[in-house]
DNA sequence: AGTGAAAGTACAGCTGA
DNA sequence: TCAGCTGTACTTTCACT
């Protein structure tokens, strides 16, 4: 699974397919500029080799009541691997914690969080988080306001490399 | 647009949606529990509402080539609304940065980036981030492994507190 | 290309304020 | 009574072979 095994149509596919995954197949073929049925088995390969992973819908977290994000950042005592597998999979269970990244330097990990309101984000950091085993530090900040949020890769970006490389 | 305006049909339409936004309608429609048509009513409503702000592939950064995901906190000079906005400009017309939040505490902002390679994220972290004007520090961390990334919100959590307030 | 299914439209009936 | 939502029937469009 590399880039390198797509032709540019698959590219296009996956572009669009990015900015609007519920667009028909016939509309995506014209997009693209082949007819439907070969359009429609390009996209079951890709779902199929991994480069689709799903489709989704982009709910606005607010209007359902999720007023606080809040990132989180966290050291633990002991990073050995069973011990960062044991975190990883207590982020899991936690509905609040949406995304859990390992990273490089002095935070081990960084959790991006809903909750519908302060308090429930509190009782959860001090209740689950901050108590759970090997967690020694949490330092978490408040999303005052977003100002981007896109889903996935920059295509165009990725297409200017392309043309680099060849 | 808030989650009182939703019935319980609303709510399913939207955690369906958000699991398999590819799902089609009549599919939709028999898991709520309603014919085809009020559904896709529903839907669209859901979106005109803003409650759906769109739907998307969900891409496989790594197989498309961008190796990279980096975590940037960014402290600026001026915290002037008007210096805010600025930054938050710049961040949009950045492709690599694919989120830009507002934090509160020390750190002004955390952007989540992708990058192809390293080397095309420092020459975009020395010639652009860091060299942008009111920009006073930059923490960066990669993200060494993804542990946890889903989409959305928990709305499993939801019901349970829309049950306790009942 | 062709068939069977789904999307989308129009209209009529039901339900609750 | 009236607004709002629902389901049935029908046409158009799409998915899939």
């Amino acid at each position: 699974m590399a880039i390198s095994k797509l032709d540019p149509i698959d590219r296009m596919i996956l572009a669009e397919l990015q900015a609007d995954g519920r667009m028909t197949n016939v509309e995506l073929a014209k997009r693209v500029g082949i007819s439907a049925p070969p359009c429609l088995r390009r996209v079951r390969s890709l779902e199929e080799a991994g480069y689709i992973r799903g489709f989704h819908a982009d709910v606005d977290a607010r209007a359902l009541g999720f007023e606080v994000q809040v990132f989180a950042m966290v050291g633990l005592h002991s990073q050995a691997e069973t011990d960062l597998s044991a975190f990883e999979a207590k982020c899991a269970e936690w509905p609040l914690v949406r995304e859990c990244h390992m990273l490089n330097g002095e935070i081990d990990f960084i959790l991006k969080c809903v909750a519908p309101d302060l308090s429930s984000f509190q009782s959860f950091l001090t209740g689950q988080l901050t108590s759970a085993e090997n967690v020694a530090s949490v330092k978490t900040s408040l999303v005052i306001r977003g100002a981007k949020d896109e889903p996935g890769v920059p295509f165009d970006v990725l297409e200017q490399r392309l043309e680099q490389i060849a």
